[in-house]
DNA sequence: TTATTTAATTGCAAATAGCAAATATTTGCT
DNA sequence: AGCAAATATTTGCTATTTGCAATTAAATAA
């Protein structure tokens, strides 16, 4: 069997999550003003797997990531992978899109000509394929927020009840019940009271700080919290 | 940006499974014996993504089920894709991962010599990273179970509950409650009554036939079925 | 007829979820 | 200091859902 096979090309794309204004943003970067295709244009941050530089698809979205924002995501995961022929112009081209996610106090260092933050709902035009990555990857942070830790990975390592109640319902984009919030959380073993003070954010009583009881993804069998119909 | 970057070796590989005798078997396909490497290995079937033939990755799992089996499957879904510098002594190489549900007596025209089915718990010994690929695609399919009608493209079009009920214990390995998974079924709409007569086992009552209300993949909210602990 | 086998339904106790109210602990105002 | 307002946290109750076992139904086999 010959390897001499024309290729495709291989790209992978980053979704970069964050709360941002207490709703979901989404990472956009600027191509190049002398790119090949669509010059100037807003998109996905993504770029060619260096097979001499990147020892794996993961690499290759750090590296990326690094590039567009100098820093490192909290969480990553693999979202799926666009394949055809009709995608890009140049030929048969193949992305591996990636899902990341980031508190917003760790986002610095940003290339503000060439980086901006955009809602996620409603999601912006974008070329290619990105809508529909973009969409993918809404469907799986929301699946996952229904029985993981995922969404924690959006705040700072010590947080609040509150805090964490609210990024579920970013997240979820619905109302959640507290009681049984606070009542699924402790069950799952989800976290832990973290050392420190309270939080005082001004007004009221002040909430106690926790974090995360493991530092990796945690995953519950059963539907983390219930509707709030009212 | 110029676009003769050297590019990685792209393939698919296909977990095919299906339902024989009561347990979830995998389909393994021989190596040509004059591969370039791992000649005569049992792997899972798999085959380069042809430019200038496939439309899409899609295409391609198609090409090389029907390549590999002459027959068409029930359901398809990505699964993950796998990219490194070291899974493939050749290079650096990218291999997106597909699940493929067959009921079993769809199973026709298979080429002994070169394909076989093995049990999927425990997995045979595979090569390269086909043993993850493997793993992710039964916790995939394990997942899905709880919680969509997946299971069901295991079966014939038309199928009895204690059928269905039956696939499902097998995917999810784990016994099932009857009443529960009758009225949990029913609630969410998940299958009619199929014309055409009960189906006669042999001794018993017969049961009655049934199809899905939708031919396409259903997910629903809730967790479909409760455990049974006794 | 009657025992046996498998399918399908029913009834009920225990666990869980959703909702509303009460209690706790702070800040800000007078 | 004392009280209102704000936010956090807990508690109690009802309705729903779940798991389990028992019952009923419809066939075959002897």
């Amino acid at each position: 069997m010959s390897e001499d096979f024309p290729k495709p090309i291989v790209t992978v794309d980053v979704v970069v999550l964050t709360l941002k204004d207490g709703v979901l943003q989404l990472l956009l970067a600027q191509r190049a003003k002398d790119a090949a295709i669509a010059p100037g244009v807003w998109t996905l941050p993504g770029g060619f797997v260096h097979v001499d530089g990147d020892d794996s698809l993961e690499d290759t979205v750090r590296r990326v990531f690094r590039t567009k924002t100098g820093g490192e995501v909290a969480y990553m995961e693999q979202l799926c992978t666009f394949g055809n022929a009709r995608r890009d112009p140049r030929g048969w081209s193949l992305s591996v899109a990636y899902l990341a996610l980031l508190p917003e106090h760790k986002v610095t260092g940003l290339d503000e000509q060439r980086t901006r933050w955009a809602t996620v709902r409603p999601c912006p035009d974008l070329p290619f394929d990105h809508r529909a990555i973009v969409a993918q990857a809404l469907a799986r942070v929301r699946g996952k927020a229904a029985y993981s830790s995922l969404p924690a990975f959006l705040l700072p390592d010590t947080f609040t009840l509150p805090q964490l109640m609210a990024v579920y319902e970013a997240v979820l984009d619905q109302q959640l019940d507290q009681s049984t919030f606070r009542r699924k959380v402790a069950e799952q073993g989800m976290i832990v009271k973290a050392r420190g003070a309270h939080l005082h954010t001004g007004a009221g009583r002040p909430a106690a700080l926790y974090k995360l009881s493991r530092p990796a993804l945690q995953d519950f069998g059963r539907v983390l919290l219930g509707t709030r119909d009212a």
